[in-house]
This record gives C-alpha cells, structure tokens and sequence, in this order.
DNA sequence: TTCCTTGCAAAACTTTTGCATTAAA
DNA sequence: TTTAATGCAAAAGTTTTGCAAGGAA
C-alpha cells in the first residue's frame, strides 16, 4: 500500500477538508495536517515538529503550536488531556475513548461502542452536555 | 460550625492519617494538607501556596509541588488532568468523576452513583484497570 | 550524628506572544 | 496592495531539581 508518501491527489482532499471547516489550506497547515491526519494517533507538537524537519520540511515550533490549535478549534483535530505532562493531538474526532498505559505513557483508543453508560448525570442548570472524556489508566497486571 | 479554624484534635487526627498512608507528618506536610483536606475541593499547587501565605506561613512552591506529589503517590490526594493548563489536587480520592465547565474552568464532582456503565472494555493483554477518569464537559446551554 | 525536610534559586519544559519577514489572495 | 501566515526569539507559566541550611529522630 501506500503508507506515509502523499500524492498531490492526497494534498487536494486534505485542502478540501481543511477548506471545510473554514481553514485556509497553507503549505505549512498542509504538512502539518498531513503529518497528524495520516492516520487515527496521538501526536504531540513536539512530535509532529520533529517529524517534519526529519523528513527535511523546515517548520517553528510556534506555528506548529499556532496550527494545532486552531485545527482544534474549528473541530478538526481533537486536543486531549489525558497526563498532565503536555497536550496530545487526536487525528479521530469522532467519539471515542481512551485507554492511558501510566507505566510507559502510552495512548490508545477505545471504540465508542465498548463504552456504554447506563446512566448520566443531568447538566447543572444552564448548562449542557460539550463532551464526555473517559481515560481508562492501566497498570501490569499484578500477577 | 467550625470551618477552617483547626484544633489540635483535627490536627492529630491530619496526623493520623498521613501515618496510615506512611508520610511523615512534618510541620509543612500537616499545613498543606490542611489546607487542601479540609474539604472535598479542586485545588492548584498555585492556589494552595497563595491561600498557605495570605495565612501568615511561609511556604516554598517547591515544597507545595514537592508535598503534592508526594501525597499523590501514596494515594492520600488524586491529581487530575481535566485541562491542560495545570495540575488539580483532589482532595476526595474515593472514586467519582468531574464536571468541567470550559467557559469558567470550574471542576464539580459527579458522585459514583450518578453514572452507570453497561460496558466496558476488557484491558489490552496483560494490564489491568487503574482507575478510570471520565470527564464530562459543560458549556452554557445554547438557548 | 545522621537522615530527612525545607527554602531558594535556577533550570527544565511546554506553550504563547511580539514583531519582522514572507507568502498568498 | 492588502491581508494573512510564518519564523524566530523572547516571554510566560508550570513544575522539577540542586544544593545549602534547618529540623527531627
């Protein structure tokens, strides 16, 4: 398959899907959204940052960070909280969950459909439902 | 009632409890566990320092982190990640899950009961589950 | 005395901001 | 030509660390 070397048909539908959501496609939101977007992970700016100037792209780390968040922004990357260490970028904006492995760091995901609650609690007064976060910590099993 | 003003009962009882758990009750210790034991609460190292100082102590924030951590680690507070500007201390560590309204930053418990699940996932192959953190968002309701 | 705790300052990290330069419409 | 994006360095904010000094056992 074709894992990782982008064809300029790639570029013209990420250009779309960034175009979608009101962001203008630049070089750089295009390489940053390629690098993140390539497949369903969990990248910290500091991550994508490397990855690009390994593969030779010339990038800051302040607009990396300016672009992530306003990917966040407009819905097309997801910003997780899940150590308290620094922010992770989800490329899977669709519902799902987290399991967080506190012994190596480790983020992996929890299809929506292995979740089910069977009772929520109502949103204070005035207040609604923005999102449910649940991160499932894992250690080595004892024994 | 008595809020806030401690007595050395409470203080031998705060005691107490730091031995069970096998922390030292040194005089810095019993302070900010006061402080952030008092009462179910949210803190940041930050707000603790602040509150430990307008009191009349002198605290470093390097002991407050320090303190913090240490406690953490020997399961008398929980840290919690809801977002990714700091570290909350909480000082209800039986389980429960949060609120957190992204317009003010506000944390609110969800008591145990409140929520249900039907389902979930069995830990990946050789973990097991450590705790399970479910963060539900807030915003103003749109209308 | 010996070990542990604390304070202070500095360091380490992550993230944001100001501003000049460059690129895009 | 006008506006927006980018890079760089510096700033800002949080948390950790090194080391000297102080306190408890």
């Amino acid at each position: 398959m074709n894992d990782g070397i982008p064809t300029s048909a790639d570029d013209a539908a990420l250009a779309r899907r960034l175009l979608a959501r009101g962001i203008r496609p630049t070089g750089q939101r295009l390489r940053i959204a390629r690098m993140l977007l390539r497949r369903p992970q969990h990248l910290s700016a500091e991550q994508i940052t490397e990855s690009l100037r390994r593969e030779g792209e010339q990038v800051s780390k302040a607009t990396v960070y300016n672009t992530l968040n306003l990917f966040a922004a407009h819905g097309l990357i997801r910003q997780l909280s899940v150590d308290g260490t620094r922010a992770w970028f989800d490329s899977n904006v669709e519902p799902h969950y987290h399991f967080h492995d506190e012994t190596t760091g480790a983020i992996q995901d929890v299809p929506l459909p292995d979740v089910e609650f069977s009772r929520l609690p109502a949103p204070p007064e005035g207040m609604e439902y923005a999102g449910v976060d649940l991160v499932i910590r894992l250690r080595p099993r004892s024994r």
